[in-house]
DNA sequence: AATACTGAGTTCATAATATGAAGTGGCGAG
DNA sequence: CTCGCCACTTCATATTATGAACTCAGTATT
């Protein structure tokens, strides 16, 4: 279970932060020690090591902690310096390792899809085909859909009138009307499928990454043998799992209404 | 010089989150183990058990470590639901503690100023005087002055024409002009000043407290006795350190140009 | 007003554990 | 093929985190 050489302390400390980070009111130490089962002078003796380093703060009234300023400006300062490659890389290898197939993080730039970076499976699946020149493919692919379906009204609008809605199988999109079903249907389930819509043999499946303003920046897919089909619900868990967490590095939080919560007052 | 019960693994893992949050693009274990003077084997078992917990993330082929998505996400769950009461009021009276005097946090509600927390002070001062009932007193305290100084254009102008430029003492602004002038000044130095222009016998210090978007969302400030004008720099000087934690707490990084960063793409 | 709680922070002997030198295995360069 | 580099593991040992008991201060109870 352990693995080699965990540091007891430090684990420890986490678990501490991870408390902290629940509680916006912040804990005594007394209320952390019970609560996690530690002594309350260790408790005590590792709340003032991280106080020491700001990552915890101290009311100096009331005595309770909280999570301090250096934590937070540390974390906010690598989050805006972080670019989506960076961050995204690791999650799109640990997702073409889960699955076998080759998966890929995906942006829109301008009005062309674009791979950020790719990693190719040991699944064999073809997924290029010769390009038409100057035709944009975002209607037919799941994470061209995706990057649609989660653009603002006002940039998706001139895109879906101006882009051409080719034909590149029997099962690819291409009326405006199916189109629109299509992207409601994906911002409902919050992902989205390639069934066989733009090479025949090839099935995809996508789900969008938001950065920290809740904008879809990019997305995480994966494609894989359309033959195998009963595996499509677990590609669909996976492809999830991999987008939420670029997210959450990027600093994004899941909202139940809007933004404004950050901004209220007591 | 060290404190009582400080953990040297932990701070070494501190050290350790402090370095990786500064290369947005990873660490091997050896360059941070280099880097902090520990041992490699040290250092391993460190970064591992961060990873555990995932408050570091490891690129499956680089093997090159970043701050991990746990982390983040606490960090930004924790700022979005943290208000400017908790975060603010432990600071605040820190402020109180250094300088001796009554330290405020105020904040813009509507068009009258709120104060959220205010922490008394040792040194006697007079800040209260009857309130002329319907009368905004924003142009007239430092505090006032700051929070119309960072409001957006939008907001400020139809403020700035409704409020009546009432005179509380000979020194209080009562011009648009100079008032304008004044809003120019503070949004340039940082910090605003009240010079006995609410009270005589009253000076006051006050600085914005801005959030992870960059908006105003309060000030810190104190009230000190106008005749001890020695202090001033100082007190400018402990009210900025005030602000800057607290915005940093609310998640704000000072950006260089612009906000677009955040979204960039490799 | 005196007493008993409660909780933060401190102390210190000791058991527990982080340390780091040396070693393994894997990968890439020459 | 060999060498060197690096992530990672091992393990004996010295360092260090631990926690029972304590002090101190504030608050509730009698």
């Amino acid at each position: 279970m352990t693995p080699t050489g965990h540091i007891r302390s430090l684990d420890k400390a986490v678990d501490i932060i991870e408390m902290l980070a629940a509680a916006p009111r912040g804990l005594s130490v007394r209320e952390i020690a019970k609560a996690l089962g530690f002594n309350a002078s260790t408790t005590h003796h590792l709340v003032s090591t991280l106080r020491g380093r700001g990552f915890v703060d101290q009311d100096p009234e009331t005595r309770a902690y909280r999570l301090g300023y250096r934590l937070v400006s540390l974390v906010n300062e690598f989050v805006s310096e972080a670019d989506i490659y960076a961050i995204g890389a690791g999650p799109i290898r640990e997702l073409r390792d889960r699955s076998g197939d080759t998966a890929y993080l995906t942006v829109l730039q301008d009005r062309e899809i674009f791979v950020v970076f790719e990693a190719t499976g040991v699944n064999p699946v073809q997924t290029r085909r010769p390009r038409p020149p100057g035709q944009s493919c975002l209607h037919g692919i799941a994470s061209g859909k995706t990057l649609l379906a989660y653009l603002p009204d006002e940039r998706r609008a001139p895109l879906l009138t101006s882009v051409s809605l080719a034909r590149f199988t029997p099962h690819t999109i291409t009326t405006p009307h199916e189109l629109e079903m299509e992207l409601a249907a994906i911002r409902a389930q919050g992902y989205a499928l390639d069934r066989e819509e733009w090479l025949v043999g090839l099935a995809c499946v996508a789900a969008p990454v938001f950065d920290r303003n809740g904008a879809c920046v990019a997305t995480a897919s994966v494609a894989y043998p359309a033959a195998q089909g009963e595996r499509r619900d677990a590609l669909i868990g996976m492809v999830g799992e991999t987008a939420a967490r670029i997210s959450a590095s990027l600093g994004y939080v899941a909202r139940g209404e809007d933004a404004a919560d950050a901004a209220r007052v007591a």
